[in-house]
RNA sequence: GGCGGCAUAGCCAAGUGGUAAGGCAGAGGUCUGCAAAACCUUUAUUCCCCGGUUCGAAUCCGGGUGCCGCCUCCA
């Protein structure tokens, strides 16, 4: 069995094979560092976070490199507003990019380099390209010539011409061809610049990634992949760089992810329908955001709503109470072989993995994978007791862990210690229950719900939760 | 104009030729002092519409309708 994944470039999907054996290059465009990052991008994260912890799961080495921009049109755009250089901006939102995605569980990267970390390598990029003749110098711009990449359009699957001919943007005169781009872009007043060859200047936006991606995974890479918006200009203008340049292929597996909207539209500032990773962190915990996310495939657009993610947090809900149910169980069972009605069901779990990484090659079907895991929840809800081999619950406790690793989810415990106030209540509860004092017994695990501890009897005694 | 995506129950959503996963919400039941949790039953004779191919289609083909996106910075 192989791992398959829809190939943007191929429109299909395709087995992965890796370059080396074991091992993944990846490479996925962060963000512009120019102010906290939102929903939407937010979702492309934790698709990525998600590829990369199932590569890992599969037992692949995995080089997982994401960007940061640090010079552009906006970083400048924001200095200029708040009176700092370019440098504080870039400083300041990373630090939040980082709070933020540690938030959400996101895995730090292999590497995150920054644009400006690799001035030399893009120039020396640049060049090579002027050199072959793949690029011009116009008033200390460099423009690359997307005629004289014949395969320009490829990943878009748009000729030139249809490019062209939707154009919306007004056709810069001292650019031999309409879609050319800036490789290198000539110094403003006012604007940070680096001494280059044709000029004081800075790096235009898709160079960075080409350079970066070359210098520290190679030439050729495995992944790559962003949002689906980059699809054109961005990574099609990476590819025409990279190959024109090495004259080979520059990723063999491109990975979009699909929009997350609001209201059925593009979430955009001028729609004012924007919503801050940071400000939905503050309501709901992490692992409801990922499985809201991870709930739908990543190549189809999910709609974001609080409707949606409270639908999100029960569900969540009752996969930690099969979790709270198993913590509960291995604490009171007992430590003993399986008794032969069980060992059936024991056996048996291990097809719920199987089930699992059959959804998840499929190209990361997290959707069809979180259906498994709630499969493997109801057996276990009606197949483990108190009165289980506690080694059962064990498993099964394990296997739910496991397959909510890749997801980042379920990964906390629901043991909590209680502080003494609330253990007193809990006794004192239990003993008016036991004088069937019911109206006192109500009151208290009233008093306690306030406190956000949820009581359940069970014939075993008492076992309780947090909210 | 070019390119692409989507349309499955009240809501979310998987399934892309073999007779409709899963979750949320709702209803009924079991358990419980009552709850909670859990479990059981129930909620789409049907997958936007119309044709066609097929023994068989939500899935393939043709034609509609509606919504969304890319072709400009954007995850």
């Amino acid at each position: 069995m192989a791992i398959k994944i829809y190939n943007t470039m191929t429109r299909q999907k395709e087995e992965f094979k890796p370059i080396n054996e074991g091992e993944v290059k990846m490479y996925a465009c962060g963000p512009t560092v120019y102010n906290y990052f939102h929903i939407g991008n937010a979702r492309t994260f934790i698709v990525f976070d998600t590829v990369r912890r199932y590569l890992e799961y599969r037992g692949y080495k995995v080089k997982f490199i994401q960007n940061f921009t640090d010079i552009d049109d906006k970083m400048i755009k924001k200095a200029n507003e708040e009176g700092v250089t370019v440098k504080d901006i870039a400083e300041k939102y990373i630090q939040e990019y980082y709070k933020d995605a540690d938030n959400l569980k996101i895995k730090r990267a292999t590497q995150n380099p920054r644009a400006t970390e690799y001035i030399n390598e893009i120039i020396e990029f640049v060049k090579d390209l002027v050199d072959k003749g793949y690029a011009y110098v116009v008033d200390g711009d460099v423009y690359f010539d997307t005629t004289k990449f014949k395969e320009y359009g490829k990943l878009s699957h748009q000729s030139i011409e249809d490019l062209e001919a939707g154009a919306r943007i007004e056709v810069d005169e001292r650019k031999r061809n309409p879609m050319d781009f800036a490789l290198w872009k000539a110094k403003k007043e006012g604007e940070p610049a680096w001494d280059s060859p044709w000029g004081p200047g800075r790096p235009g936006w898709h160079i960075e990634c080409s350079t970066m991606a070359c210098t520290l995974l190679g030439e050729t890479i495995d992944i790559h992949g962003g949002g689906a918006d980059l699809i054109f200009p961005h990574h099609e203008n990476e590819i025409a760089q990279s190959e024109a340049r090495n004259g080979k292929p520059f990723a063999n597996y491109w990975m979009h992810v699909a929009y997350l909207n609001v209201n059925n539209q593009k979430m955009s500032k001028s729609l004012n329908n924007f919503f801050t990773a940071r400000e939905i962190l503050e309501k709901y915990d992490a692992e409801v955001i990922r499985l809201f996310m991870l709930s739908g495939h990543y190549r189809n657009p999910i709609n974001f709503s609080l409707d949606l993610l409270d639908q999100a947090k029960s569900a969540l809900e009752r996969l930690y109470n099969a979790v709270a149910h198993l913590e509960h169980v291995i604490e009171v069972s007992e430590d003993r072989e399986l008794k032969d009605e069980e060992v059936e069901f024991y056996n048996r779990l291990d097809s719920f993995k199987e089930k699992y990484i059959e959804a998840m090659d499929d190209d990361f079907n997290t959707a069809d994978a979180i259906s498994i895991i709630f499969d493997l929840v109801r057996e276990v809800n009606t197949n483990i007791k108190e009165t289980s081999a506690k080694k059962l619950a064990q498993k099964a406790l394990n296997l739910i862990r496991e397959l909510g690793g890749p997801l980042g989810i379920l990964e906390k415990s629901t043991k909590v210690s209680l502080d003494e106030e609330i253990e007193r209540l809990i006794e004192e509860r239990q003993k008016a229950r036991k004088e069937k004092n019911y109206a006192l017994a109500d009151k208290i695990r009233e008093q306690l719900k306030e406190m956000g501890i949820i009581l359940e009897d069970t014939p075993q005694g008492v076992r309780w939760r947090r909210i």
